[in-house]
RNA sequence: CGGGGUGUAGCGCAGAUUGGUAGCGCGCAUGGUUCGGGACCAUGAGGCCGUGGGUUCAAAUCCCGCCACUCCGACCA
């Protein structure tokens, strides 16, 4: 077998530079390519399928919990993101205007959404009457545009996709239950489909989105160590509603303002994907969202016999529901076994006369690289089995990674010394000017503070009681 | 916005110090032989050398400006 080392002509070397790693895989295994406007992507096919998968499955449970889709658009009258003020200061540095088109100088500016709450409770507020009109539950699938500094495929882009949820109540309780179950869905979704393992919590002050009362969000851990928002779900009690005059008229007869929540994950998720599972071959995708589970490579398919049988194969795997793909492109089995390794499918098989007449084909599995030879014989069951166990296999192992890179600190140095490729536990005061100078002097930011721990000890910046128990990263 | 890097064929690069009108590897096309870990032979196609100006008989090469991309920070999904 060939030594990871000769891996690191095609990529760069991960554990040397991992930034350029990340980059030479997205741009080689054609998940993405470079738009000509800076900070823009490509989404190829190869990449785009992932993303389609993500979409299936997240629907599906958006779905499940009583939701529904619709589309609003994508301009959005500048007027609007300036009535909620801190959503405005937050957005405003990174929004693309419209000031101009149909060949004038427009009378009012449009903003190009960088997120849609202004346009969406605006619209809301038209809809919601009576309390009989509530709850509304209404995702959208879209692209929004934030002007950010520093872009990367996937991790930020000035352009990129995701799904918005916003929802209207009645009651702060039920905004505040819908709130938290979208974040349950993300989390759940995040390891059974991505087989990425986060930490879930509420953010500080300074993380929160710009207009919510509350968000709470996932974070995952990349194999450089730093943390990577993978989801957020806020709660925006009655701030939007106010701005944008959401009132219904409840049961006693009296007007009142809605309480909203929003929710969303991005193509970010693929980035993700990508620096929790990778390797120095390139990607390593876990079954459950590959676009393509298991590829058969046929070996001298010029030989009687193999090219009906690699079919034959092949289309009993599809029938089995297996996401197969039968690569009868005309290259060398070597070059396609290297290629399908980069690309991350999770299951090779290989077809060729002395499988043939053994009746058996030779499987080989991407997450551990190992190889088995199986009967043709019910290859659809034992390659099924194969990925469920390769999606469980990669679970555990982000999970193992994850939980050794969780340490505690209690005093500051510890804290400075622990930062470096971890997670870092500790206590916090609560106050603004300690999360600044963790940040100032480590480039730390708070993750999020997790649901389950009870504040204890001291702040490990000030030393004076912990308010929360935080977990602090260098992140995304 | 600050700091670094890079712009020459689809990709990766050489050529620049010593100006003379562009080359290598991979890839691509055709034909043949191959096919169980990145095959081989032969033939061939492909480049206003990022861009604008200057110097010169002559600029990929020297000088000045600009632009783009990329990486690292501050801002963010």
């Amino acid at each position: 077998m060939a030594k990871q080392t000769e891996f690191v002509r095609e990529v760069a070397d991960m554990k040397a530079d991992f930034p350029q790693w990340y980059t030479d895989v997205v741009l080689k295994t054609g998940l993405v390519d470079y738009g000509p406007v800076k900070g823009t992507m490509v989404i190829r096919p190869y990449g785009y399928a992932i993303w389609e998968i993500i979409q299936k499955e997240l629907d599906a449970r958006f779905k499940a919990t009583g939701h529904r889709n619709a589309y609003f658009p994508m301009f959005i009258p500048e007027s609007y993101l300036k009535r909620e003020a801190e959503h405005v200061e937050g957005f405003a540095p990174e929004v693309a205007v419209v000031t101009y088109a149909g060949g004038a100088e427009l009378a009012e500016k449009l903003v190009v959404r960088p997120t849609s709450e202004t346009i969406i409770c605006e619209m809301y507020a038209k809809w919601m009457q009576s309390y009989r009109d509530l709850p509304i539950k209404i995702n959208q699938w879209a692209n929004v545009v934030r002007w950010e500094k520093t872009t990367r495929p996937f991790l930020r882009t000035s352009e990129f996709l995701w799904q918005e949820g916003h929802t209207a109540h009645a009651t702060e309780e039920e905004a505040l239950a819908e709130t938290m179950q979208m974040l349950e869905v993300y989390r759940e979704f995040a390891e059974t489909v991505l087989a990425v393992p986060v930490f879930v919590g509420r953010k500080t002050e300074k993380e929160k989105f710009a207009g919510a009362v509350a968000t709470f969000g996932m974070e995952a851990m990349m194999l450089d160590g730093k943390s990577l928002q993978a989801g957020t779900s806020h709660y925006l009690g009655q701030n939007f509603a106010k701005a944008f005059n959401m009132q219904f008229l409840d049961r006693d007869g009296k007007h009142k303002y809605a309480y909203s929540s929003s929710w969303g994950v991005s193509t970010r998720l693929i980035g993700a994907l990508i620096m929790a599972h990778g390797d120095q071959r390139g990607l390593v995708l876990p079954p459950h969202v590959a676009p393509v589970q298991a590829v058969i490579i046929p070996i001298a398919d010029h030989r009687p016999g193999v090219r009906e049988k690699a079919a034959e194969l092949f289309s009993a795997l599809e029938k089995a529901g297996i996401r197969a793909e039968l690569d009868s492109r005309d290259y060398s089995p070597g070059w396609k076994f290297n290629e399908w390794e980069m690309k991350g499918a999770p299951v090779r098989i290989e077809v060729g006369p002395r499988d043939i007449e053994q009746g058996t084909v030779f499987v080989a599995r991407r997450d551990t690289l190992e190889k088995q030879t199986l009967p043709m014989e019910g290859l659809a069951g034992s390659v099924s089995a194969l990925l469920e166990e390769i999606q469980k296999n990669m679970l555990e192992k982000s999970r193992a990674f994850r939980d050794s890179h969780v340490v505690t600190a209690g005093d500051f140095e510890d804290f400075k010394e622990a930062v470096n490729g971890n997670f870092v536990k500790c206590g916090w005061c609560g106050d603004r000017a300690c999360e600044d100078r963790i940040k100032e002097e480590t480039a730390a930011t708070a993750r999020v503070m997790p649901f389950d721990e009870e504040a204890s000890g001291t702040c490990v910046c000030c030393g004076k009681p912990a308010k929360h128990t935080v977990l602090f990263a260098k992140a995304y």
